[in-house]
DNA sequence: GCGGACCGATGACATTTGTCAGGGGGGGAT
DNA sequence: ATCCCCCCCTGACAAATGTCATCGGTCCGC
């Protein structure tokens, strides 16, 4: 008997999904939960052969998560399954140690099947995605780019990032800039819709 | 024998609901889109007793082609399963004519309970939600405010949305800074955020 | 030990953005 | 007929944003 964990913020997804695999005869939906926080600490308690991991969830990111899991519980394989397949996400996937990955976008019975391939020593992954996740090559952002973009999402001025971060208004200029430069970009806007796109947030 | 028809853009969403929804005795799912602009055209050929729409689609909002399956076939009703409970979606449902708003996070045996009791002549609302969509008030962006504002969305400059949109770039800039005003925000970027928080785009 | 990358900062500059005060025209309501 | 709101425009001004050159400090790899 497969024992699986289920990793999903949408209430009604979470339960539609956990209710499919119940009904394969070799599944079983051991735990389910709906933050990020909560993956190791039940993946612990209830032991599943694989672990299916949604990306963004509250609490925490489903790919940090991930290589938490794979090193407290080796055993237990991570496949991501998530609505965006983005190239970095598919990266930082795998650099986290998980062995699949797989868009919401596809038909339901991939699922299952994925989840089979995954645990007979399989790799999954979207030829087509894996493809463009090595074009678009690694993420060429520094981790302050990262955090002045992140920190620039929903509108915030140069002040308001300067604060959060404790820099000063121009060293946050300059950062966007170069963030802007790197993306190819015109202005923040674009810049964080760049990054975000490729997933390098 | 209530036939139902599916519109959701997320294929393993919408797998997953259908098979979850045909197991119920009663239930049937006669037709499954993935596009809005195939919903009514979907409808008159499987005359089904209930649709599930999805506002977000490719194509067409699914707010939209509900206004119009309900002129066009009365005798089925139409329920939103979103994943955004935003207010302003909220009031355009119920101007578009659905019997009722469920939000995709809540467990998954409230879709069928919403199901029979929207043919029930129910009209099924989440009482929170309908308390902050009152509470938020009618949409105060005019027309041109809205257009500007969705030309803006992904880092477009003035110039840019002047060129799509034919305007002097001066009455771009107007219309931005107005809407700004109307949603108590700093810049365009808080005001779109907030526009689309609210369901107003 | 040295080059190179990243971090943090300054100052100056050009450009873009947001605000304000207007004005003309149309259409709908009272 | 008048008022009000929306549409579209202008011009001017202040503030925010983006760019550039430059600097000192740390840490890592060769």
């Amino acid at each position: 008997m497969i024992k699986v964990l289920l990793a999903e913020d949408q209430g009604m997804m979470r339960g539609a999904l956990a209710l499919l695999l119940d009904l394969e005869e070799d599944m079983q939906v051991v735990a389910q939960v709906a933050a990020g926080d909560q993956i190791v600490a039940a993946a612990l308690d209830a032991r599943p052969d694989i672990a299916l991991l949604d990306i963004e969830l509250p609490g925490r990111s489903g790919l940090d998560a991930a290589a938490d899991l794979r090193e407290q519980l080796p055993s237990c394989k991570v496949l991501i399954v998530t609505t965006f397949g983005r190239p970095g996400y598919l990266r930082r996937a795998m650099e986290a140690g998980a062995s699949g990955f797989l868009v919401k976008d596809g038909p339901v019975e991939d699922l299952a099947a994925a989840i089979r391939r995954v645990l007979a020593g399989e790799r999954v992954i979207d030829p087509g995605l894996a493809a463009a996740a090595l074009s678009a090559g690694p993420n060429p952002l520094t981790q302050r780019e990262r955090d002045v973009l992140t920190a620039a999402v929903d509108g915030a001025t140069v002040a308001d990032i300067a604060g959060k971060l404790h820099l000063s208004q121009a060293t946050v200029r300059n950062y966007l800039s170069s963030a802007i430069g790197k993306t190819g970009t015109r202005n923040r806007m674009e810049a964080v819709r760049a990054a975000r796109q490729n997933g390098w947030l």
